[in-house]
DNA sequence: ATGTTTTTGTTGATTTTTGTTGATTTCAGG
DNA sequence: CCTGAAATCAACAAAAATCAACAAAAACAT
């Protein structure tokens, strides 16, 4: 057995699907000897190789639409569930767009009684079935990418609710710059839930940490002292100074 | 198998339906490549295609909502089917709540470039996923037992988007009385949809047109002569003259 | 240190996949 | 029914991934 077997194993669940390239890139080893340690693993069915990828075998638990499409979805699965021991019966929150909170909302449906208030269509349809609930959908106009509205009439709506929590994402960590997104439609609209909100959650999954293709630029607003921080693995050394003040919450 | 599938499936899923063409340059690969790839899953029956496009074969509708829809499944799927005939691309159409507009929507992800408005935030979320739709949703507070709004805002909306088709539903015909609603919020923006609306298409089950036990009372607005009536059996002798105006299609 | 075993990287031959071209089929509109 | 445009298919050449074999490097025991 390969020292590297459990990282590889890891790696492809998480990803879904990986390049045998990728992967002895990622842990700097030749092409060969993925081969070679993937072999074993293949052989005893615990990972699945085609001509060009490893892919996984988990069997793929059917989340909606949204959530399929994305990265990480385990690790998004395990936030989703630790957001679950910060938000109780009846507390009000507001949920910004992003597959992190369409899981987050899929896994809100065990609560009752909250308020909620989002700009995505797909967040405000999944929480208004659940029969207690109070739901706003913040925004008229739908943006086709992930069903999120930006229009002034969704700033309004989020400064007009007062909540308990703002439940936010980011794209990308850096060590520098701390939490960025693309568009800056998503600062503001971030901004105006962090204000209406007294306490923000900021939702990344442990691969928004490393490095990526298409970096973001605009930085999220900041967290206040007592915040929390909702990923999926121990945070390193080099991004602790942008997350001293934060409560940090690990999911298993 | 190939390494494409996964992503193919999940694409073709999530959006209903797509061009082999579009596919390709969605995974950066020529259409043949696609084409090859995607024989074994049609073989498999794991999505179909048709010339010009694979579509999904996924059960129409999964969310959760559906508990509450199975009723006459059937018959509101061959519904929204026939739908299809009326709307094409490019279209402009207003969508009310309820089960049947649910499958509507469902049906709706085959076209393109549709402009809709609807106070259903569970089929603003279903088509503001396609691409090319601009999707306008109708409302901020969202009432739980069907996640639709029918708020002030909901109503300036409607009125100021004017759409080609108003696609409006009913929850018991009546013999004397016509189509009947159980609330008056609900007739209230039919009236609004209907209105702004060049033509209207009420969608109604061949079950709403026998006795329940939960009677509804109050009445849809008057359809106009030339609107449409899309039910899946042919209308009775006594309904007849509720319907003598309008162009009848039967769904098979 | 030395020899042995195991792991790893490199090379070149082999297999599989992919893109291109051109012929063929399908579809929509007169 | 015919025609032009778009989609599909078949076949071949190019590119990429795989495999086998061997040499270098690392780990281990003596």
């Amino acid at each position: 057995m390969s020292k590297y077997e459990i990282q590889i194993r890891e790696i492809v669940n998480m990803q879904g699907s990986i390049t045998v390239l990728e992967l002895a890139r990622a842990l700097s080893v030749s092409d060969q000897t993925i081969r070679r340690v993937v072999r074993p693993l293949v052989e005893r069915g615990e990972i699945a190789k085609v001509h060009g990828a490893l892919v996984s075998n988990r069997s793929p638990i059917d989340p909606p639409f949204m959530s399929r499409m994305s990265q990480n979805k385990l690790a998004k699965i395990a936030i989703a569930r630790s957001l679950l021991d910060l938000i109780k019966d009846g507390d009000r929150i507001a949920i910004d767009t992003g597959s992190t909170s369409a899981f987050a909302a899929q896994a809100l449906r065990e609560r009752r009684y909250l308020t909620v208030v989002t700009n995505s269509a797909f967040v405000a349809s999944t929480l208004s079935m659940i029969p207690g609930n109070n739901v706003s959908m913040a925004g008229t106009q739908l943006r086709h990418h992930d069903g999120a509205s930006f229009d002034r009439s969704a700033f309004e709506i989020i400064e007009r609710i007062h909540v308990d929590y703002a439940l936010l994402s980011a794209s990308l960590v850096d060590e520098r710059k701390g939490f960025l997104v693309h568009e800056q439609c998503e600062v503001d609209m971030a901004t105006a839930m962090l204000e209406n909100s007294s306490k923000t959650i900021m939702a990344v999954d442990h691969s928004k940490f490393l490095p990526q293709n298409r970096k973001p630029s605009l930085k999220q607003p900041e967290l206040k002292p007592g915040d929390y921080l909702l990923t999926d693995k121990p945070i390193l050394r080099q991004f602790q100074h942008l997350t001293s003040s934060l409560d940090i919450v690990v999911a298993e």
